[in-house]
DNA sequence: CCCAATTATGAAATAAAATTTCATTTTTTC
DNA sequence: GAAAAAATGAAATTTTATTTCATAATTGGG
């Protein structure tokens, strides 16, 4: 999809005269963008026509064309490259890495989501007696981060991170309960269990996690997050915050449901922490 | 910024002819980036100086200049609008707009964060006897989640969402410790007081704060987190997962400054967990 | 409501940019 | 080391965009 990538791996398909143009397009592809043809080959020390072959390579139409795929590829932020954090990076690289792979996954995260389900969810969240949230590791912090967010809707909303309390709720709902159970493997198998369980009672189960594991085989409904996580480094990271995303907009959908009136409650909320701050002076 | 936008704000100080070609753009930009000015100009009916003198007006250098920010513009997946979400949005629209406007946020983060700070808190917390970490409501989270993170990493690491907890904690702190508080406002007193404390204890303490607010006087290194917070909906959203995306960050500049016998480790406690788990099939 | 003055618009001419053609050079292969 | 294949660029052509300028539409003052 990125051109720039594309340019890279195939810098060795090219021939010379090409590559030399490969290289100056690298090297600034934000001027390129602004060059027109006579101005790149000129750069690069090549014909007008090598460059035209150079773009037709990249399967794009031509030069403009070839343009037009640049300016998108450099429209997200900053440009190239990105993927995994190498061993070498200074503190510079790995943080642009960590945002930006953190900013592609949600990109990812929102294009696999059912905003249907997410109605429907909104639907049978709205309608709770009394609302779950149960996570192990780094889900817990999204299920806690969820009781705090519907904790100010005034409705009845618990979080557990521990597995008896989670098996003893779950054994304990009923109708009219919903269950949220966040697991970014789906294969915990301690937190698969309470789905089941919470579900025999007869309360909604909803997972979030990724599509076909075993927790979404025991939801009722399954909002699947499928980010392309990188365990490399053996720690989970843009699954929760594309977990925690999904959270907020939950409970946006939630608020909106509501109406008007409720969202005066939410201020009161706010209002009362007032007093526990430092003013701003401005 | 986005040139969709543009066009819709400035649709009124156009001429009639030129709001057709507005209209048309607006309508299909997708076909637009494809098109020539000829193309368009019969596909608005009107002449090309017209598509040209629109594309002027927009403050760009001409046709195809006009084409390249167009194709910026529809790069970032999903075009324009974005903003804040609205009483009528469909869950459609509110969960783009949320994806939308988090993406945009930890763009803003990684732009105010300064690396050189990043790489000596690095520095301090390889160092460390011993790392905290306080945060409360929303932020307590983020504190939550950097325990779990750096929990793996073998080193004695505390993390407390109690104001008493985290008072005699930072009481009790000495030379070699590190304590990292987490605010977003910076300007939640007992935090600011439990800084203060530890900092008097002869502790590094690292605030992940904004800038310039009462906690960020108080600690020795401040890592500042700048995001447009939409409090609109009385809701920290967009805030803590910057924050997140920064814990990340540290984390990840930790394994790395540990080399790599040190990540052998990491597997270890991963695999320590499979056990836990159903197998994938795959 | 009509007549300047202003502004908007498009036809045609011009200019700019990109592409194709084709001859020449370079590289490869046997 | 010569023939074939591939790469390259000069020049011609084509496509695309821009400018110029004459005409049409619109506006505001009387």
């Amino acid at each position: 999809m990125n051109i720039l990538e594309k340019i890279t791996n195939e810098l060795d398909t090219l021939s010379k005269s090409e590559r030399k143009v490969a290289e100056v397009i690298l090297s600034s592809p934000n001027t390129v963008i602004h060059s027109s043809i006579a101005a790149l080959a000129k750069q690069a020390n090549i014909s007008e026509p090598t460059v035209n072959r150079f773009c037709r390579r990249l399967d794009t139409k031509g030069y403009p064309d070839f343009k037009l795929h640049l300016a998108q590829s450099l429209a997200n932020g900053t440009p190239y490259v990105n993927r995994h954090v190498d061993e070498n990076d200074s503190a510079e690289e790995y943080t642009s890495k960590i945002f930006e792979s953190t900013m592609a996954n949600l990109e990812l995260a929102r294009k696999s989501l059912d905003t249907s389900l997410i109605n429907r969810s909104v639907d049978v969240l709205t309608q709770a007696n009394k609302i779950s949230f149960f996570g192990l590791g780094a889900s817990a912090i999204v299920a806690h981060d969820a009781q705090n967010k519907f904790f100010r809707f005034n409705v009845p909303v618990v979080y557990f991170d521990d597995i008896l309390m989670q098996r003893m709720s779950a054994i304990n709902s009923r109708q009219g309960d919903v269950v949220i159970v966040i697991s970014h493997t789906g294969r915990t198998k301690s937190l698969v269990e309470v789905a089941s369980l919470a579900k025999e009672n007869d309360a909604t189960v909803i997972g979030i996690t990724t599509t076909d594991t075993p927790l979404a085989k025991e939801c009722s409904i399954v909002l699947s997050v499928d980010v392309s996580e990188d365990t490399d480094l053996y720690m989970p990271m843009s699954s929760r915050i594309a977990q925690l995303a999904l959270i907020d907009v939950l409970a946006t959908g939630f608020t909106l449901r509501r109406g008007s009136k409720f969202r005066d409650n939410l201020k009161k909320v706010k209002d009362s922490l007032r007093s526990s701050r430092f003013d701003r002076k401005d």
